[in-house]
DNA sequence: TTGTCAAGAATGAACGTTCGTTTTAAGTTG
DNA sequence: CAACTTAAAACGAACGTTCATTCTTGACAA
């Protein structure tokens, strides 16, 4: 048998992986040929369909690896029994995603058309639910402890709260992709801002009042 | 001479325009067909063909609508000289986006669709760069507005918070279309929950402070 | 160690399908 | 009838995928 190792194996398989994940991350999945995904790959289509019965498999596969590195990093940062503010936990949350500096995690670009992906896939569909699931747990224990710490007012369910922060996040991620600039930095000095915002009519700046009526 | 009314015109080509949102909305641009549109439409190829001179021409069209009815949502809430709460000025925007009950506006799904081939052309990416400069201006002026009238610490640049503002709005409408679930109501009340935060080493809530260090 | 050999891995040309678009002919209207 | 719109068949190009073939690998006999 001229069996090949195991470790050979995943190489050629991260191999596909790492030369579809350019493509798609430049070019979407639809626009991108499989001829593309070979050239950038360095293989022939014989081995390429080796290792992946189909196109579409092949998007499944980076996608679910975009879902797992995403979710992971919301949930690396959540461990914490003190939370920092919630500006600074986004921007950890953030420089994860988006690899701290030298090595490139997830571009956002190739994130943006996993979403798109994901609205045509019921597959895809039901693993981001589940992961958002998770993800939406862990935040909603953050702000249970920013609620119990008196820090923020306890009168908006938990879960609305981190719905919105975890929105903040991928707006960011969205705006990175679209436009290129944006610094972590700044949506971290932005979200310090919002938090530190004093309510129109009670200029005493208290924080569990109810200065605006009480949320519907 | 055959010759048809303006009206019918401007009506066939709003036909094409309605039922080709419908199938991008559905099925994003790539994985929507010309055969779908033309069924959608109700049309046939050499009508549809008269006027759109191509499948990219067709989607361009629609993403440039897509961005005028988004960008438009977020400065027609600018005017206000005496800007609400964040919450509710967001709340506002999104409800212009969405369609206030009634009619529908833009299917959020349709909007994730559009943020993914504006990563592919540079025509929508030029046209999104300006649409987006304007509205950043605008929120810009509402930011300035709050930090005059010292509802907002004035040590973060406005830009950078105008910036984060925007992103709750397309992080919201992003979890619309992946999740469906969501209400407006909830986003209003999760960012009044955050506007009415207390900085943790700061118990008195001085919101004009400089509660955990100055922004970098 | 070296040589042999079969089985697994990789190749790339070719296939059938489907796409966007064009062409041609029939239909419709003032 | 003339001017113009619509329908439908047909086109070339490009797509994802397959398959006959060649190359490479590693166990094993000597």
């Amino acid at each position: 048998m001229a069996r090949v190792s195991q470790e050979h194996l995943d190489a050629r398989r991260r191999q596909i992986l790492d030369g579809a994940r350019r493509c798609f991350a430049r070019n979407g999945f639809h626009a991108t040929s499989m001829q593309d995904v070979l050239r950038e790959a360095g293989l022939s289509a014989g081995a390429v369909y080796r290792y992946f019965r189909s196109k579409d498999e092949l998007v499944a596969a980076i996608a679910l690896e975009v879902f797992e590195e995403v979710g992971g990093a919301f949930e690396a940062v959540s461990r914490s029994e003190d939370p920092p503010p919630p500006g600074r936990i986004l921007g950890e949350v953030l420089r994860l995603v988006l690899g701290d500096g030298e090595e490139e995690r997830v571009p956002p670009p190739l994130l943006v058309q996993v979403w798109a992906e994901t609205l045509r896939s019921a597959e895809l569909a039901e693993a981001l639910d589940k992961g958002y699931a998770r993800v939406r747990e862990a935040w909603v224990r953050i702000v249970g402890a920013y609620q119990r710490r008196g820090l923020m007012r306890d009168d908006v369910p938990a879960d609305q709260v981190a719905r919105t922060l975890i929105g903040v996040a991928q707006g960011f991620l969205l705006q990175r992709a679209l436009f290129g600039a944006g610094d972590v930095t700044d949506l971290e000095n932005g979200l310090l801002a919002l938090t530190s915002m004093r309510p129109p009519d009670d200029p005493a700046g208290r924080a569990d009042g109810a200065p605006e009526g009480p949320p519907v």
